[in-house]
DNA sequence: CATTTTGGCTTACACTTGTAAGCCCAATAT
DNA sequence: ATATTGGGCTTACAAGTGTAAGCCAAAATG
């Protein structure tokens, strides 16, 4: 790569860094001006334009990196599942690791969420997606459930997680632990449940009698 | 009330429903600019703050009349669920009707809760936390449920159908059908899961041989 | 080597914003 | 009847914003 692409890059990322810099719990993407972002990663206001539409654009590769980070994390996380123990038990864990050691990543997500422009939320809501798709397969393949039973359930539970997550952010440590603690119950209920509901489909007789 | 009073809550009045109107989904509470509500109430901008301290007091305003106002609602939907019928069909579908009549009411619960300020946030917490509370209440008389589970799972349930709310906005009512449905599901897995977790307590023996 | 491209800069402009200061006059209080 | 209060207004200002226009030097291209 040539010189300049290489200082492109790296001013680049400058902007995308000092952006994330500046999330915070009283500071959300939206609120940000260009001119802060600027500022911060050190360029003149007009040279952001080298590198993005507008702060749209900017948002938007956020979201996408952000979203990708995450996903990346979780999935190392559930290597470390297979070692050994409850699945929902580690997941949970590993979340709250990474909730913690990059809290911006998962505001980003959070906040646009529900955000203003339809672009961010489709783009946050496509990653989402993407957790419950993996997530789903999981279901399917280890508990041998239905797929859209299996859906079901997932859509649940990421958004059971997320919600916690959301909780968390503003949440000291041991607090966390606490609520740690209750979103796996949450969550169990939804696995229990998604059986019952299955096993209700597969043999309606049997669970009638089970049920007495 | 003397004639004065009358007045100043009629502009009061004015300036709130001036700031719910402005609400869309491409507009949240925190984009408008005390400017643009004075100008829709038709007031002077410095007229403002003979009602309000600043923004921030008026958006408490709006998350507090509106969580009681969609509370109201939903407990007269949940009279006619008293009248027969399945208390989770019917009170997905109140809460459906509720969202489409009063969209901006929810939008305001919705985007504040993870918005950039901690009052909001704690505002709007109360509030659900009101709805989880009830719930919880419900679910402990009408199912016998433990308190503590009983909580878990009216924390659950309201977080599912918060969330499906928020999905709902951005849908076509065809959607919010497919939507309702979904929810339901979602919703049943929830209660039978607790339902199961109530058993494992209540009676661990029991349940080992039932899951044969 | 000569030319073109490009990522940075400075300057400039038109807008919007929050809010301070202070006037006015009708409703209230004395 | 007179004095006070208070909800509206206008004017004014400093600060911040997005972005257009155009210059410059260094890298890339031929």
């Amino acid at each position: 790569m040539g010189v300049r692409a290489q200082q492109k890059e790296k001013t680049r990322r400058a902007l995308v860094d000092a952006a994330f810099n500046q999330l915070s719990a009283e500071r959300s993407f939206s609120s940000l001006s260009l001119r802060e972002v600027a500022r911060e990663a050190n360029i003149a206001p007009t040279s952001f334009y080298r590198h993005f539409k507008d702060m749209n654009e900017l948002g938007l590769t956020m979201v996408d990196e952000g979203g990708l980070a995450l996903r990346q994390m979780m999935r190392k996380g559930r290597q470390r599942a297979e070692a050994g123990g409850s699945v929902i038990r580690i997941s949970v864990e590993t979340f709250m690791e990474v909730l913690e050691s990059n809290p911006n990543v998962f505001r980003i997500l959070l906040h646009e969420r529900s955000g203003t422009s339809a672009a961010f939320r489709a783009a946050v809501e496509r990653e989402i997606e993407h957790f419950i798709s993996e997530l789903s397969h999981y279901v399917e393949d280890s508990a041998g459930r239905s797929p859209d039973l299996a859906r079901e359930q997932a859509e649940a539970l990421v958004i059971l997680v997320f919600n916690a997550g959301a909780a968390a952010l503003d949440m000291k440590r041991s607090d966390r632990k606490l609520l740690a603690d209750r979103l796996v119950t949450q969550l169990r209920m939804v696995v229990k449940g998604a059986e019952a509901l299955q096993q209700k489909r597969d043999n309606p007789e049997l669970r009638a009698r089970l049920s007495r």
